[in-house]
DNA sequence: CAGCATCCTGTACGATACTG
DNA sequence: CAGTATCGTACAGGATGCTG
């Protein structure tokens, strides 16, 4: 979310969903909603601050819904709203993509 | 291009096609051979740097091909190659959605 | 024309500790 | 449990000038 003035509409999907995390919580949340704690743990490697804030950006962007749940002890659940859903309905085909090349990916020499 | 041990097909998706201009670039192949001048025309707002930059790693993952002719004045065309087309195609719906939502995503109020 | 070499900056991301 | 608050760093990305 920085720019404005797309010059195509991968620029503007990248934009949205781009970062090293955003399309990983996209993919957690696709089936049902998750509290902060399953998010934390099922995304491997994020911290806590790291996902706050991309939640906190994806909520903003009307990818995400927050629900809390005012109980003791604490419950928010995040899930997809429609516009949430339909990008990662756009994401799949690269997923698959990624599943059927990750050896070769993986092959790769890295510097 | 950084990690190793991916979580999923997303994730090493993102890290072969991730950053900002490698998409981009990609599409810009998708239909036919592109020099180096072309590029830096058509994808608005990246450097020389950047854009020999992208080129250099997505050749060192095998998609895109560097193909050199030898003349004066110099002449370099970039391609894709079976895998990056495969690439692309597996960003066509991304882009497809990014186009039907740009308005929605240029409406988003910036912090 | 197609690059390479430098220098520089912002920020994305990370580690750790603390709170309602 | 679900976050805040700080502090710190690496690297993505940018600006400019030079070269075979």
């Amino acid at each position: 979310m920085k720019k404005l003035g797309y010059t195509c509409g991968l620029d503007a999907a990248i934009d949205v969903v781009g970062g090293k995390w955003k399309a990983l919580i996209l993919w957690e949340l696709h089936d049902e909603p998750r509290r902060f704690g399953e998010l934390r743990r099922s995304v491997v490697g994020i911290s806590e601050k790291m996902l706050i804030q991309q939640l906190r950006e994806m909520e903003h962007c009307g990818l995400v819904h927050r629900e809390v749940y005012y109980e003791v002890p604490p419950k928010v659940e995040y899930s997809l709203t429609e516009f949430g859903q339909s990008l990662n309905t756009a994401l799949l085909p690269l997923g698959d993509w990624g599943e059927k090349h990750m050896r070769t990916i993986e092959a790769i020499p890295r510097p």
